[in-house]
DNA sequence: GCCGTTTTCGGCCCGACTGTTTTCAGTCG
């Protein structure tokens, strides 16, 4: 959950940035990128800081000097910024819009403004169309034809994938390419490696004797669409779905910098840079370098060793405080897939759903699951042909009659009833207290009226939070990626509620939700509220769908500590129960 | 515009590629 007037600062400084550039001012623009960094990040709301302690608390933010806190101050006091305003009067151009497309920045939407009058992408469309654009100064046919590629592309993707529908088809390369003779090493990179949950473009990074031969495989995998480009170094392709894939060879001694310097994020190795530089070193993607002299670069081991830190694992390396916690050797031990001992969310055939109980249990056996708790729609979702109080009853005994069936078996596995209810408009949950009372665990969620306004949507959350039946809140923000954004919370105020009524909050792993997020993960950690990590399947096979949840736990720091279904089911049911004994 | 166990002034992350040029600016990751 984000604070409105950090993100809306951030976001004119942002713009201001990107003004600076146009007109090729030197520094500042990175000041200015860094201050809005910064602010997006910020734990507190910045006009909370500015009222308790003024200017000087506001300038004392590092990254937030004289300048851009008048400025801050400025936007507090009146709602704007006077400097900006210029900027825009100036050029009123969609700046962000326009550098979206590949190979546009700053410097082409100042000549692209100031010769053609192009303000957003509607406009540079026509005027590449009509042929326009291959006259300006600078300029040229294939620069035009660029940008309309670019533009297309856009149209399409907006620009970005999921990360569940990017990370299957890259690994299934990566399998095939480890095939080829000659591969010594081969790693996925970038924002996938990271885990991101969109991902841009696919990185992969291989060692080979032949670098020939992995790039002629390379360009004839199936389901490309484009070859952008095959060389001995680095190739280009782009798969059916759209994505683009690059290949590179790297020599061996600078495998490990080149995975380093790949993976980045780009915040996270500009700030490793600037150690090494710190150290006399100098760091680039073919390794450490004392002068000239290559010092290590083999292995990213060696690499961050040699920068006096701990080896950062790719999901934290998003500059947010890894580094000095690597430096000080403090990193957190944060979750692995094979910590993840059962699922609590998911839906059958009871509601609609594609699979029996037994086909959904025989998958989690076979993942090492200890357990699967079955949570099926409950009857306000009518379209969802969710469950009332008496079907509820009947599918418990289905359950009883399953587990006993794997008792006999000498299974320690266990079935769990559980439900997503929903959490009516006035808070209230729809299925009555003494059903939910007979469940082994209830969550809910909402799945109506994802408008309503902030204060009135948390009461709402909150009211439901206080039942002490309900032990989870599934997808808390209600995103749905590339679709629809977080409804209005008080994020904070959930946080809160959450400690204290002992309610988990999800993280929900289907690839399009991916709710909590890692910045709200991260935050719900530092509150001391306990997660779970479910994946909502509506089919057994969505059941894998636990390592897009797991990654996000990753990103958003998790310990075995934070996430309820780490724990023995022993402490978790424990944990369930003794919120509603406290009623 | 920001910052300081070298500094209140003089630095600020780095290299490759592309398309436009005749030596380089702009963009990207």
């Amino acid at each position: 959950m984000k604070f409105t007037n950090n993100q809306e600062l951030a976001n004119i400084f942002y713009e201001i940035a990107y003004f600076l550039e146009m007109e090729g001012v030197p520094f500042k623009p990175y000041a200015y990128e860094k201050a809005a960094i910064i602010l997006e990040n910020l734990e507190e709301d910045i006009k909370d800081i500015y009222q308790k302690k003024g200017f000087k608390g506001v300038k004392a933010i590092p990254g937030i000097g004289e300048s851009i806190a008048k400025k801050i101050e400025e936007y507090l006091k009146t709602g704007k910024i006077k400097y900006y305003e210029e900027f825009k009067k100036r050029y009123p151009v969609d700046i962000e819009e326009l550098t979206s497309v590949e190979g546009v920045g700053p410097k082409m939407v100042k000549v692209l403004y100031e010769k053609l009058g192009i303000t957003n992408l509607k406009e540079l469309e026509e005027a590449a169309r009509e042929g326009k654009i291959r006259s300006l100064p600078g300029f040229g046919e294939k620069t035009e034809q660029n940008i309309l590629q670019g533009i297309l592309f856009l149209k399409k993707s907006g620009g970005r994938f999921l990360l569940g529908e990017v990370l299957p088809l890259a690994q299934e390369i990566e399998k095939r390419l480890k095939k080829v003779k000659g591969v010594k090493k081969i790693s996925l990179a970038g924002s996938l490696r990271r885990r991101k949950e969109t991902i841009g473009d696919v990185d992969i990074l291989v060692v080979a004797t032949k670098p020939e031969a992995v790039m002629e495989e390379f360009v004839k995998l199936p389901g490309i669409i484009k070859v952008w480009g095959k060389g001995t170094t680095k190739s280009s392709i782009r798969l059916e779905s759209g994505i683009d894939v690059d290949l590179r060879v790297i020599p061996e001694k600078s495998f490990g910098s080149a995975l380093q310097y790949f993976t980045g994020s780009k915040e996270h190795n500009i700030a490793l840079r600037k150690i090494a530089i710190d150290l006399g070193l100098k760091l680039n993607e073919y390794g450490i370098f004392k002068g000239n002299k290559f010092v290590a670069g083999k292995t990213e081991e060696e690499v961050y060793k040699i920068l006096k830190m701990q080896w950062i694992s790719p999901e934290l390396r998003e500059n947010r405080g890894e580094i000095e916690a690597a430096q000080k050797g403090k990193l957190p031990r944060i979750i692995e897939l094979k910590d993840i001992k059962g699922d609590l969310h998911c839906h059958t055939r009871w509601d609609g759903g594609a699979n029996s109980i037994e086909e959904m249990i025989e998958i989690a056996q076979k993942m090492g699951y200890e357990y699967l708790g079955i949570s099926d729609h409950t009857k306000y979702l009518k379209i969802e042909h969710g469950l009332d109080e008496k079907q509820l009853a009947e599918q418990r005994k289905e359950i009883d009659r399953l587990n006993s069936k794997l008792q006999a078996l000498n299974s320690n596995f266990k079935i769990l009833q559980g439900a997503e209810t929903n959490i009516l408009k006035d808070g209230r949950i729809d299925i009555k207290d003494e059903s939910l009372r007979k469940l082994d665990y209830a969550i809910a969620g909402i799945h109506s009226h994802f408008k309503m306004e902030k204060s009135q949507m948390t009461e709402r959350i909150i009211k439901a939070m206080k039942n002490p039946y309900i032990n989870i809140i599934s997808h808390p923000t209600g995103r749905i990626l590339k679709r629809r954004d977080e409804y209005q919370i008080d994020f904070d105020k959930i946080l809160r509620a959450a400690k204290e009524t002992g309610t988990v909050l999800e993280i929900n792993s289907y690839p399009e939700r991916l709710d909590l997020n890692d910045i709200n993960i991260k935050r719900a950690k530092e509150a001391g509220v306990k997660l779970i990590i479910d994946t909502d399947a509506h089919h057994k096979d969505q059941l894998r769908y636990i390592e897009f949840g797991v990654s996000q736990a990753r990103r958003g720091w998790a310990e075995k500590k934070d996430i309820v279904n780490c724990w023995s089911l022993k402490e978790m049911l424990e944990f369930f129960n003794r919120k509603s004994k406290r009623s």
